[in-house]
RNA sequence: CGGAGCGUAGCUCAGCUUGGCUAGAGCGUUGCGUUCGGGACGCAAAGGUCGCAGGUUCAAAUCCUGUCGCUCCGACCA
């Protein structure tokens, strides 16, 4: 390949005869375009977009920083563009957790976006999503479809099963950070719930649930620790497998209110789960003053709960709670049965002051015969009426109740008075003894929704806040391996299916959370190891010579000395430029203004306070921070237990 | 998919109710000048198929129908 000629480089264009006219012209554009050998981080060069405004979709803090400081831009509905700056910073991060995975043992490897529906239907997974409709789905020209890899279980399966023949292999551990897909229902928030991300996502195989247990423990430590160095400040809670399945399962979480996730958790026993999972006791609810016999009495019009206490209060019963109500949730549950999906219809009681968890409802529907659920709705009032012969709102445990399966909380007595519905419109049975008054034949088990307040198995109280799934860890143990015929040959000279585990880490997602974590009224703060730059130099006098130059040598030494600087370049006013890069959120800023006649430059760090040093000291002293903040999150990482 | 709302300049929005002339503002962008350490000012300028298609009308950004897209509220996930 030829020379080319370089910006600043002052190169002579190569002499090519007859075509003198357009050499000054070629000149320019050469200055202008072509790259020079090390990339040079002019802030006139570098397209940046940032936004005086906030864009009119913004919800939350990350998604409203990331669009005005221009790291993102919207292409669709869950679907963004990553700028300049933000492909820093996603570089940082995807090396930061390859790093530890790498170092926990993990192997990269990049497999495929486009799977084969053939093999998603070895594994059963093909129908469950498409019921779920999570996946997205192209066909080829010749009619064959692909789903568009929301995760690679089946993929990375098979793989092993050809690669892998004698447990002498084992354990091994298979990772990518690869883009994934999924149908969002409902796009938003930013880079929290897109359509298109990037994840990191890890699979190992075992010969035996102590190795699986072993990776499983080696797994968490990797993720703590590169939480730790991304600058989060992240924790461990237990939480449902959902459609990936499994034994066991983890979830790291990012507290931030913005979070879609609730977290209960005990600071005494260091209990935490995901509210989907969470178990706890409820405080048994007080004795009331009921009849001896149930009475059906009239309630027109008292459908919802809080009326229908206040409305019986008022006929009498004055120390009736909502605690000694029968609520009633009818489902809807799309079950698999024979290889397909078949309806069952469920109606489940709750305490008339709590709530059904319809994760932990759809885990008893399955210990309790309804088959596994891959889908569960409320019912449609119609379905409601057909089911109870009445309207909505006056569902009991009669037997007149026309579902397939009843399932009852255990916080609900079935030996103590109630107050239920009577399956006719406007009319609710007080004194109700499910077992004396012939209630209906159900199944007893634990669906109820934690919440704050709430007491851990060890009587510590549980607390209640929200987070931001970043990421999740799974012991799939042989649910894949199995399906797909995935087997080693062991030293029983038998051929025994891989014991398996999944890891995930929404690598994107990471970036917006880090923004939740980190920001403040003036933009964004990012970690040092994660920063787009982790130095600005910002000349301050515009059209000042001696300051321009000045700051080019800084900028130019920081460079020599290994640090990821940006010159702001620009003819902007400094108020103008310190706007930008607060908002964009460089670390540290050098400036070089009125105090360069007597030798200092200003450095400041972002969101603290500003220090002058002589301009000898000015490169030794962003290094020693930038190396000292690059080291502090490296303890962090090391004193992860 | 159900419910609610919005599509007008690169961004944030007015104008639509009650149809009417060259469709506006602020920010941003370009040029010139004055400024210059926390989003300066003056002058000039560029930039719009009013989401798209059809209809009503002498006349549509405005009214009607359809359609596409986006946002928000509810059920999935890293």
């Amino acid at each position: 390949m030829a020379p080319r000629t370089h910006a600043g480089e002052r190169g002579e264009p190569s002499p090519v005869p007859g075509l003198r006219r357009g050499r000054a012209i070629a000149q320019r554009l050469a200055q202008r375009c072509c790259p020079p050998a090390r990339a040079r981080m002019l802030a006139s060069r570098l397209c940046l977009a940032t936004l005086r405004e906030d864009p009119a979709d913004a919800e939350v803090v990350s998604h409203r920083l990331l669009v005005r400081a221009g790291f993102i831009h919207k292409s669709g509905s869950g679907l963004y563009l990553y700028q300049p700056l933000m492909q820093r910073v996603l570089d940082k991060v995807r090396r930061i957790i390859a790093e530890e995975i790498a170092r926990a043992g993990g192997l990269e490897i990049t497999m495929p976006i486009l799977q084969e529906r053939e093999l998603w239907e070895r594994s059963g997974r093909w129908a469950l999503y498409q019921a779920s409709r999570t996946m997205l789905t192209v066909k080829d020209r010749n009619g064959i479809e692909y789903g568009l890899a929301p995760t690679a279980e089946e993929v990375v399966t098979a793989y092993a099963a050809s690669v892998i023949k004698s447990y002498r292999q084992l354990p091994v551990c298979f990772f990518q950070q690869h883009t994934k897909f999924r149908d969002e229902i409902r796009p938003r928030f930013g880079l929290m719930r897109v359509k298109e991300f990037i994840m990191m996502d890890a699979y190992s195989f075992h010969a035996s649930e102590d190795c699986l247990e072993r990776t499983y423990q080696v797994m968490r430590v990797a993720y703590l620790r590169a939480f730790a160095r991304l600058g989060l400040s992240a924790f461990a809670v237990e939480a449902d497998t959902g459609a990936i399945g499994g034994s066991g399962s983890h979830e790291f979480m990012i507290a931030a209110d913005s979070g879609e996730d609730a977290i209960i958790y005990c600071p005494e026993s260091g209990y935490a789960a995901n509210v989907e999972r969470a178990v706890g006791r409820i405080a048994p609810a007080a004795p009331w003053q009921a009849p001896a016999e149930p009475r059906l009495i009239l309630t027109p019009g008292r459908s919802a709960i809080a009326e229908l206490v206040a409305f019986l209060r008022a006929q009498g019963y004055a120390d009736l709670g909502a605690e000694h109500v029968a609520k009633c949730f009818l489902a809807v549950a799309l079950v698999e049965r024979g290889g397909g999906a078949a309806p069952l219809t469920v109606a489940a009681f709750v305490r008339g002051d709590r709530e059904v968890n319809e994760v932990k409802l759809s885990h008893a529907i399955a210990r309790h015969g309804g088959g596994s659920v891959l889908q569960l709705r409320p019912m449609h009032p119609e379905e409601v009426r057909a089911a109870t012969g009445a309207e909505p709102g006056y569902a009991g445990p009669l037997p007149g109740l026309g579902v397939d399966l009843v399932i009852v909380d255990q916080a609900l007595p079935l030996d103590q008075p109630l107050v239920v519905g009577a399956n006719r419109t406007d009319y609710h049975w007080v004194g109700f003894v499910w077992q004396r008054d012939g209630g209906r034949a159900a199944a007893q088990d634990d669906i109820v929704r934690i919440r704050d307040g709430d007491h851990s198995a060890s009587g510590h109280r549980l607390h209640e806040r929200r987070g931001i799934e970043v990421g999740h860890i799974f012991k799939l143990g042989t649910k894949y391996s199995a399906a797909l015929g995935a087997c080693y040959l062991g030293p029983d000279q038998q051929l025994h299916p891989f014991i398996m585990g999944c890891y995930g880490i929404g690598s994107s997602r990471v970036v917006a959370a880090a923004v939740e974590q980190h920001h403040d009224a003036d933009g964004i703060r990012w970690p040092m190891s994660i920063a787009p730059f982790q130095a600005v130099v910002v000349p301050a006098r515009p059209g000042d010579e001696a300051v321009e130059a000045a700051a080019r040598r800084i900028y130019d030494a920081l460079l020599a000395a290994g640090l990821e600087a940006v010159l702001d370049d620009r003819e902007a006013k400094p108020g103008v430029k310190f706007k930008d890069w607060d908002l964009i959120g460089v670390p540290l800023r050098v400036v070089c203004g009125r105090a360069l006649a007597e030798g200092r430059v200003e450095l400041k760090e972002r969101g603290g306070s500003a220090t002058e040093v002589p301009l000898d000291r000015i490169v030794a002293e962003v290094g020693d921070r930038v190396r000292a903040a690059q080291q502090a999150l490296l303890r962090a990482a090391d004193a992860v237990a």
